[in-house]
DNA sequence: TTCCTAAATAGGACTAATTCCTATTTATAA
DNA sequence: TTATAAATAGGAATTAGTCCTATTTAGGAA
């Protein structure tokens, strides 16, 4: 399917690029590119770390995938680039995806009325941030390693 | 004013704080560390780097001043503490605030009702995401210098 | 006013995420 | 199979931010 992806959007099918997209795909967790070098370096240790930055540069230029921004300032991954919101672990960094039409639908409303003046609004994102009731069920690899920093 | 902020806070009134504080209100950009440490240096050449962190750090605790976060992961800061949201630019690292009551009362309702399944939401913020179509009424300092970064 | 001391600063080393560079390798179109 | 433009490896460079410590200082006490 990465490979697929790839011949898609004119993109040369290369090994790194490969395993770029799966890790991505693979993680629940809005990986970092930290996280997706360790994960790709299990198979496939020569890969250098540069590459791995310019691949995912690529794949955001192309719509393949889509950044998410921390307040630490570590960038961070997402397969998901259709619209959606985020919730935020306010002492962790954990990061889930929220998707909800009839807000969606709430706010195109609210912003067709109501425009601000001197801006066009292409995109919005809601963070919402908060506290986590329930563990991550942790689907896929580096189980339950959810970065703390609480401080 | 800034040193009357600093006592009311139960803070030391020093001329590196002051200045900060001067450098973030005067400021109509939300500055990043860097051009505050720029801003300061004009008048107060000798101030370390690492002092202007450690008072940004101070104020955003004693709740004074506000962080921003931004898409290239520089950290920005806000004069304003009140809950306010704010318009990206999606081509340059203009970021303006946007305060719209309404809005957080239809947020507000909305997600007391619709609970959020694992999640208590403590803060709601949106990133309003588009283009600006009026150039910058630049009150202060540096006119007009916008770190523009259009790729 | 002067003195004392806990708190704050200067200034530079350090860290870590990301970018940049270039010799080498490789995916793919012909 | 070959040619070549595109991509990678590997490591140096950059840079926002943190950390450390000797020195200075704000502000309360005397
Ligand atoms: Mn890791
Ligand atoms: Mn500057
Ligand atoms: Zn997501
Ligand atoms: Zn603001």
């Amino acid at each position: 399917m990465p490979a697929g992806t790839l011949q898609k959007n004119g993109l040369k099918v290369t090994p790194q690029r490969v395993a770029v997209l799966e890790a991505i795909n693979s993680s629940d967790n809005h990986p970092a590119a930290d996280e997706i070098i360790d994960f790709i370096s299990r198979h496939h240790p020569n890969i250098g770390k540069g590459t791995v930055y310019r691949v995912l540069e690529t794949l955001v230029n192309r719509g393949i995938i889509s950044r998410v921004k921390t307040d630490s300032g570590i960038m961070r991954y997402d397969p998901i680039t259709a619209r959606h919101h985020h919730l935020y672990c306010s002492n962790s960094e954990r990061i889930e995806d929220y998707d909800d039409k009839e807000l969606n639908i709430i706010l195109d409303n609210y912003f067709r009325k109501k425009k601000i003046k001197g801006f066009m609004i292409e995109d919005i994102k809601l963070q919402l941030i908060g506290k986590f009731t329930e563990t991550r069920r942790s689907k896929n690899h580096k189980k339950g390693q959810i970065r703390n920093n609480l401080k």
